[in-house]
DNA sequence: GCGATGCTTGACGTAAACGTCAACCTGCCA
DNA sequence: TGGCAGGTTGACGTTTACGTCAAGCATCGC
């Protein structure tokens, strides 16, 4: 029943992503594995970690940001002033998201129009090419 | 009834970035503004693809994937082809578009527990603060 | 005429996020 | 015991997206 550990490795070809970028990340302070020896030691966490920081990356966080929503994840040494910014760096990100998605909502309307105007400029490619024939 | 124009600057304190970023646009293909002599003269056209360059840094686009979505917008010269690669190009936006959708979903659900979290945290140290008073 | 304002083009600097070697240790297997 | 597979720490290189001067042109008000 000993929980599950990873090589980096591991991780590397089960996240699609090279061993210098976690290590990278560690550097960074975004994941702090065990150590067997030299061997650095992944737990489900870290990799949990990794997940988080790769989906942050997909909608344009940047490290630092990604750090501050890993550290957000456990309260642990929380005095009261640390807690209370906390929950404002929570409130904050949350309004980043929402403007996000109204961004996304837009942007997917440009597509349509985009859309609209490619098949049309292409039908109107295939009609000239049949008045051709 | 002559359509309106801006100056740089007039952009740059609009929309809140410097002018220098505007010129880095022009010079990496993103924007072609009239001239008049030396001077750039912006139509309401290059504002428009200056806030789709905006909307798409804020969720993580490059500048090369926002000059894709710019070029996308109008299909001019558009032979059979390139107008069948660019539908490619809008599905595969779209498909961006939706995986963003799905993380910034699940980084919500982050963000929720998290502030449960900090709550009862917080919450807990209240409750020490009464128990030493 | 002239100084302030606003525009221009370089050219170099910089932060972020890794990529790409090099040189080295280490366990294991033929 | 030699070598290979997989790990380690530097150290330097690279791309992206601008920031930050410097030096120069134009024009407008006094």
């Amino acid at each position: 029943m000993s929980s599950q550990t990873y090589s980096i490795s591991d991780l590397a070809r089960e996240l699609d992503i090279t061993t210098r970028a976690i290590r990278f990340y560690e550097e960074q302070g975004l994941l702090s594995p065990e150590r067997r020896g030299q061997e650095r030691i992944y737990s489900p966490r870290d990799k949990v970690s990794l997940k988080l920081i790769l989906r942050g990356k997909r909608i344009g966080f940047s490290l630092a940001e990604c750090r501050e929503l890993i550290e957000l994840y456990d309260p642990t040494g929380g005095n009261q002033i640390q807690l209370q910014t906390m929950l404002t760096k929570i409130a904050e990100r949350r309004e980043q998201l929402e403007q996000q998605m109204l961004d996304i909502e837009q942007m997917k309307l440009e597509l349509d129009t985009a859309q609209e105007r490619c098949t049309q400029a292409l039908e109107q490619t295939i009609k000239n090419q049949q008045t051709v024939q």
